[in-house]
DNA sequence: TGCATTTCTTAAGGTAGCTTATTTTTTTTG
DNA sequence: CAAAAAAAATAAGCTACCTTAAGAAATGCA
């Protein structure tokens, strides 16, 4: 079944009772987002929460000089959003794009606002992704104070040996923080110390 | 009371009846914290959530060269833990010093959760803190990637403007990811344009 | 109040990572 | 499969920020 992926996502935190992923599963909308499409771009309302069952989404930011940060990478089972945007329900910066050819599920804010009020339960859930990613991006943030390009692209290798060799290393540069230029004399380096 | 501004702070994102105020306020631990007194010190496990009722915490962690990087600054009104530990229950890397004297409302990670099944709109509380914290440390790591140290802290200055004169001109480097002399040629700089 | 400690300033020299430009390789698409 | 477009490699010169060091100012504490 094509819910099987997100359900299992949500019952790593919580348990549901078959009414309970009915009511959920009711509200998901299914969409395909060929590459190289946007599903958000800069200056939008954010209104949904959105769920990846295949592909790979990156979310990034473009800034004054026109450099692209990526702020995340979501192949299939990450969630994706532009939380300010999301919250405030006011323009972001945060634009969404298809790296492959993807397929998402949406829960729109709406929705999920009801499903905290049906369900509570969802309440603890989304508290446990929300406190999740702040340990990651808090943890990324230290790594960009204290580690060098190198240093941070080999954790970048460590921690998503998966997507290493299915992402341009462009994409990459812009998530560890350099450029392109940068990242491929890093390698370069690296590949004559073997 | 003691306790206004914890219910203040709680009652700005849910509504609490008398008797939900009752049982959490009953949770809550009070302690001093004198200057450079540490709540938390590094490879401990965080087993309480911190609110700052009076004074000035910093949270930061040190790295392999012996750095340090402030991840939060808390004045009163303000939460902190480190949140990796606190859920993962393990030791982590955050320190948390009083730069003042100061006063704390303690909740501990077991009262927290018997909190979520006593009252489960706390839940929802903590979800939206969270929340907060993810769309502002996001913030704060595109502006890492994107600006150069003038303007981060001339960002530092306008965020936090009764911060800036209360703290060590050193600790707002390490907030900001510059050594303490370039923080000060910095300022140097800025005082002459004027 | 005065001494000790910490914090801040200034300056000279060094380096990681950026810029710009050119060439090569890979990928996309008709 | 070929042409076009995008991505990656390489290299030379540059700059923002770091390192080290030493003196000045501010602050904490006996």
């Amino acid at each position: 079944m094509d819910n099987a992926l997100i359900l299992q996502n949500i019952e790593r935190h919580i348990d549901l009772e078959k009414a309970e992923q009915e009511v959920f599963v009711g509200m998901l909308q299914p969409q395909q987002l060929p590459r190289k499409s946007f599903f958000l771009k800069e200056n939008e309302i954010c209104r949904h929460s959105v769920f990846v069952t295949a592909g790979c989404l990156r979310g990034f930011t473009v800034d004054h000089n026109g450099f692209e940060h990526v702020l995340q990478f979501a192949p299939a089972d990450w969630w994706i959003a532009d939380m300010y945007s999301l919250v405030a329900e006011k323009p972001g910066q945060l634009n969404i794009e298809a790296l492959e050819d993807s397929q998402v599920l949406l829960l729109s804010k709406t929705d999920q606002e009801r499903l905290y009020r049906e369900v509570p339960k969802f309440e603890r859930f989304f508290r446990i992704i929300a406190e999740n990613s702040l340990v990651s991006i808090r943890q990324r943030l230290v790594d960009n104070l204290s580690l060098s390009a190198q240093q941070r692209y080999e954790q970048f290798c460590q921690q998503y040996p998966t997507l290493i060799n299915r992402l341009p290393q462009k994409q990459i540069a812009a998530y560890i923080g350099v450029t392109p230029e940068f990242l491929s004399t890093i390698r370069a380096r690296s590949r004559k110390k073997k």
